[in-house]
DNA sequence: GGACTCTCTGTTTTT
DNA sequence: CAGAGAGTCC
């Protein structure tokens, strides 16, 4: 039996709801993970005798496989019986089974990179009447607005009058290039992200019998952080919850909606709630954040209209200390505010300082942030993913292997080019390279080949080597191994003979670490033997390029990316207006959409808070003058006087226990 | 080539 | 708003 004494009354109410639709409303730090799994892995325990499986949606892989094997380490007995997925391996895994309802093979590609959307981008826009977009508009600009018309789950037929509404000048090209790209994604087998989600709601809706099968198989449905979800996202939910069992169980809070130009609404949420006629309950009990803390979040987020009048708020449950918890500091200057930011984590012990963060509303502030702390001797971190190698070599590398595997991307040609430039010095013109090729009727990648090795003694003996002797195998065999190998011989060469800039060769290094992990990985998981070019290169693409975090580092991170996250000590800088709340929301008013998010998005950032909070601000930025973020007043830690004043102001600390 | 003005465009992230 | 890039002039 599990047990559930340690959980409060509206967790336990949570855990032990069975039958029927509910929505959890939760607030950050709330224990909802805990209820989830503990609630999924009572059902399971509960019906030993029964086949039914449950379904948990989750908003990210990391959240998914976490999820499973918190349950799975409850109830490892019922492990085939839970399915923890994303919304989009769900759909993945729905079309690899029955996608040939719509004309899918089963071993299709998903395209990650961008790089490939644009080019099928591109063959879509040829295909249209004239091949020609209005002045200034590329495949590349396109593509936004073709996922956007995807995840809104805007049909071949509506596309014209969608974009038309949008106010773009050839509505009617567009519409017809949109129409041509979601074509070619089934007729050459591969599909992107949103493309995954919309055939896979294409599937089921036109399918009625899978969708019964999945009803059958799956008694119960669970959805993590419903407030990501996005339209297509939620259209593919109503088909999976059976009708007559309504047994959907939903986690969200409203007021961590911070995805809106991803998708995410609030109004999606009263919907579902309506759709499904849902029971609420709420769950405000906070046990991350001292009391201080929620006080403030609790002023500031009250600012926000449209919030449901029955709203709770966020209610402290740890208890008050004597120290001061919440600190807002005020500077001059930036370069004072970040200078005080790195003195102030300096005072603490080395150990103790991954359990510190900083965070920014975006990345320019946080990149000037490390390179002070740096500075001064405290190693810092910006923690921003990585999709795409940056080093020359690790790109030049990546995009030869990839113009290996698809013969006819100017895309890989292009950065093949640009790498090779700072690799050698020597610039080849891709489009030299292309007329050649057509003229030839040869591949990019040979033509490529042909080029360099026409600059004869131009070339290092490095580079000459690998050209002439493994990139034929690589290109008539596709033996990527060799290659790959004698790749890095090249690179080890050039080091040498030209040690570069650190920066350059911390990059390269951090790159080599990064594939040779990869290789590990891949190698162990499936034997050199029976990886394939194409397999090999969609495996990376999903490969994150992140390195390892440096140890006892300050991470360094967008408000965005803390989501989900606690850290003890959170200094959270920047609190201008114009950036946080962001330009934008500024120009469309206090009470715009954007305001609101931007108030979440502060929201957010303080409720990670374990021990502490430092706000700070500087009424110059780059020799600019600034406003004090409205936040800091609306939470009540500066005075309004303060607010509007412009005099000049001495640095000083208000604190808060 | 360098200094200047102008116009345009863009923030945040997961899959 | 603020930075990038284009265009202009000397």
């Amino acid at each position: 039996m599990m047990d559930l004494s340690t959980l409060n009354d509206n967790q336990r109410e949570a855990v032990n709801w069975r039958d029927g639709p509910i929505l959890i409303l939760a607030g950050p730090g709330s224990g909802t993970t805990q209820v989830l799994t503990y609630r999924i892995a009572s059902i399971l325990e509960e019906t030993p005798d029964k086949y039914f499986k449950i379904l948990g949606l989750t908003a990210t892989n990391r959240a998914a496989a976490e999820m499973h094997e918190r349950i799975a380490s409850l109830v490892p007995y019922a492990r085939n019986r839970i399915r923890i997925k994303t919304f989009h391996s769900f759909s993945e895994a729905q079309l690899r089974q029955h996608g040939s309802h719509i004309g899918l093979r089963p071993n299709f590609t998903v395209l990650v990179q961008d790089a490939d959307r644009w080019t099928l981008l591109d063959e879509a826009i040829g295909r249209t009447r004239n091949g020609m977009l209005g002045y200034g508009m590329t495949a590349e600009r396109l593509l936004p607005v073709v996922s956007r018309l995807i995840e809104n789950n805007v049909g071949v037929k509506e596309a014209f009058k969608a974009l038309r509404n949008d106010s773009f000048d050839d509505a009617e090209t567009l519409a017809s290039v949109y129409g041509n790209y979601r074509a070619l994604m089934i007729e050459k087998n591969v599909l992107d992200f949103p493309g995954l989600i919309a055939e896979a709601l294409s599937l089921l809706e036109k399918k009625p019998p899978v969708r019964e099968l999945i009803q059958v198989i799956y008694g119960y449905i669970c959805v993590d952080e419903f407030q990501y979800t996005n339209l297509l996202q939620y259209k593919i939910l109503r088909h999976l919850v059976d009708p007559a069992t309504e047994n959907l169980f939903v986690v969200a809070d409203d007021d961590q909606i911070i995805y809106q130009w991803n998708g995410a609404n609030p109004e999606r949420l009263w919907k579902l709630r309506e759709d499904f006629n849902m029971r609420v309950l709420r769950l405000p009990e906070n046990y991350r954040c001292p009391p201080a803390v929620i006080e403030r979040a609790n002023c500031l987020i009250k600012y926000n209209s449209g919030r449901p009048a029955e709203k709770t708020e966020l209610i402290a449950q740890k208890e008050p200390s004597d120290e001061s918890v919440v600190r807002v500091k005020m500077f001059d200057d930036f370069e004072q505010e970040i200078a005080w930011v790195a003195e102030d984590i300096g005072g603490c012990p080395a150990h103790e300082r991954a359990r510190c963060v900083i965070l920014a509303r975006t990345k320019n502030f946080l990149m000037q942030t490390v390179s002070a702390l740096e500075q001064s001797g405290i190693s810092a971190y910006l923690a921003v993913r990585k999709d795409e190698f940056e080093s020359a070599p690790l790109q030049w590398l990546h995009s030869v292997l990839r113009l290996a595997n698809a013969r006819s991307s100017p895309e890989y040609l292009r950065i093949a080019c640009r790498a090779f430039f700072s690799l050698e010095g020597i610039n080849l013109d891709m489009r030299d390279i292309m007329s050649h090729a057509a003229a030839g009727d040869d591949d990019y990648l040979r033509s490529f080949a042909r080029a360099v090795l026409a600059r004869g003694e131009e070339v290092s003996s490095g580079a000459r080597n690998l050209i002439e002797e493994s990139l034929p195998r690589l290109s008539d065999h596709l033996d990527f191994w060799s290659f790959e190998e004698n790749a890095f011989a090249w690179f080890e060469d050039l080091q040498k003979k030209d040690p570069v800039a650190d920066g350059v060769i911390d990059e390269y290094g951090e790159d080599k670490e990064v594939w040779h992990n990869f290789l590990e990985e891949i190698t162990s998981c499936y034997g050199k033997e029976g990886i394939t070019l194409h397999f090999f290169l969609q495996e990376l693409d999903m490969w994150l390029k992140t390195p390892d975090p440096p140890e006892d580092a300050v991470p360094c991170l967008p408000i965005h990316s803390s989501r989900g996250m606690e850290f003890d000590h959170v200094y959270l800088i920047g609190m201008v207006e114009d950036q946080l709340p962001s330009w934008e929301a500024v120009k469309k008013g206090d009470d715009s959409r954007e305001m609101r998010e931007e108030r979440r998005n502060c929201f957010v950032a303080m409720t990670r808070v374990q021990k502490t909070l430092n706000l700070s601000c500087s009424s110059r930025i780059h020799g600019r003058e600034k406003k004090f973020s409205r936040f800091l007043y609306e939470m009540g830690v500066l005075e309004p006087e303060r607010f509007s004043s412009k005099n000049e102001i001495e640095p000083r600390t208000l604190a808060i226990t």
